[in-house]
DNA sequence: CCGCTGATAATCT
DNA sequence: GATTATCAGCGGA
């Protein structure tokens, strides 16, 4: 199965990609669902693990856009990027999906939870998608891993990264307004049904 | 509902 | 030796 080639919106400024990102669908071996949090994260950016230049870990930030970034966090967890942007060096950290396609196999790696807690956080989404440091590198538009285009563009709410402790200020973390499937709301939108 | 804390290991200074 | 793009569990309001 094969979709979004590398070259047409992966290379767009990370900024506009991870927008972009909203609404498409992301399956590991036909495992996964539709994208619903994203982060940019930039050359140049103090928060991005590309910013003082290329290391063995990042080296996959430095490939070609198209292509998977999954580095250990915190010892404990994976987190998958979608290497992207116009230059190298930038990547955007997929942060909570939408499951819509094996559910059951999401259920066996991490545990029985409700549907809105089994992708809603990067950690939460490498578990149940079984995405390790195996996958670091690979091309994203052939098996295991699928990219499938989104319908219509959808609503966009962005508010700043979640657990970051530079680069605070930039309001590069992107989500679909409303969606119960985000691994925290937005401070400060229209989003959800108790807003001001 | 909210906030705090421990777990745990690669990576980098 | 410090830091870290996190999460689950716990206690309190």
């Amino acid at each position: 199965m094969r979709s979004l080639p590398a070259g047409s919106l992966l290379t767009q400024p990370v900024i506009d990609v991870a927008r972009d990102l909203l609404g498409t669908t992301l399956l590991v071996d036909g495992v996964g669902g539709i994208i619903v949090e994203t982060e940019a994260y930039a050359r140049g950016d103090p928060a991005s693990h590309s910013f003082r230049g290329p290391t063995a870990r990042n080296a996959a930030m430095f490939g070609a856009p198209g292509h998977a970034y999954v580095y250990r966090s915190y010892g404990i967890h994976w987190c998958f990027n979608i290497v992207a942007g116009a230059e190298p060096g930038s990547a955007v950290l997929v942060r909570a999906l939408e499951p819509t396609t094996g559910l059951d196999s999401m259920r066996a790696r991490r545990g029985p939870a409700g549907p809105r807690l089994l992708c809603a956080g990067p950690g939460r989404l490498c578990q149940a998608l079984g995405l390790t440091g195996v996958h670091d590198g690979l091309a994203l538009d052939r098996p295991p891993f699928a990219l499938l285009p989104r319908g219509s563009e959808p609503a966009i709410v962005a508010g700043p990264r979640i657990g970051i402790a530079r680069g605070v200020d930039a309001p590069w973390r992107f989500g679909i307004a409303g969606s119960r499937f985000l691994s925290r709301a937005f401070p400060r939108s229209c989003d959800g049904p108790s807003g001001p």
